[in-house]
DNA sequence: CAGCATCCCCACGGATACTG
DNA sequence: CAGTATCCGTGGGGATGCTG
């Protein structure tokens, strides 16, 4: 069918289908933030004022949690220390980084498709209403 | 800072705020069925029916509009035959092959690492309530 | 068969205000 | 500084029923 590695090497469809393993990439993935943290993360540690600084738009609420759940999934590390005032540190962790490696690949194709997606995408909305159905056979 | 392509050759992750072009793979992968739809077309155009069975647990709504939006943006095909009763074929585009070969990727970071990231996980839950703060310094 | 229409729920996430 | 607490709107998505 193509060129690019085989799916069903991994298991295909059904691999994706319930709580299956690499559904955890997915839910990464799917997280608002949490790409967006491990990509501010790659320039190394940052603070949580930083960090939020880094992340326009994104709110304390939001930022904490996302921090925890990465944390909670050994994807960076979270180091206080007791100074005054209070100050912490987040790191990404290897597997974290190896985490941030998708967003690469990710970014990458977007940056390549993108034009081709929304010319589609300007076509397809310009197409007539009731159309032409295209009837090979 | 590790071995993976470097973010900032992209743009980092100012590359993803607000709406910049690598922001269309985000919101493909973001969506709950889009990816699924795709790998499940990885094995040859399929019609309505043969998807919604493959992807147990989408409705019918849902499968709809996936399709809409992955025809929309050119990542797959949608052939209506008249025929009696009616038959719909769904197909990837090279788009659409190409997008499908990022869930490759993605799918083979879940497999290496989801057992990994659960046993982070299981780690977090597990420990103390009111922890000792890591003081390095 | 391949959808479209409708109702409805609740979780995600924003805004705001407060604390150790 | 680094969060926590609370309120609240939006819409993603499930369930159900109907149609060309």
């Amino acid at each position: 069918m193509g060129t690019f590695p085989d799916l069903r090497k991994f298991g295909g469809a059904d691999a994706f289908l319930r709580a299956c393993k690499p559904r955890v990439a997915i839910e990464l993935l799917s997280d608002k933030w949490s790409m967006l943290v491990l990509g501010a993360l790659l320039f190394g540690p940052r603070r949580f004022g930083e960090l939020r600084r880094m992340l326009d738009g994104i709110t304390p609420k939001m930022l904490t949690r996302t921090l925890r759940s990465l944390e909670r999934d050994g994807l960076l590390t979270r180091t206080v220390y007791p100074t005054v005032p209070m100050r912490v540190e987040y790191a990404l962790t290897d597997l974290g980084e190896s985490a941030a490696g998708m967003l690469a690949v990710i970014t990458t194709w977007g940056a390549e498709h993108a034009e081709e997606i929304l010319a589609a995408r300007r076509a397809y909305d310009a197409r007539p209403p009731a159309g032409e159905t295209p009837v090979p056979a």
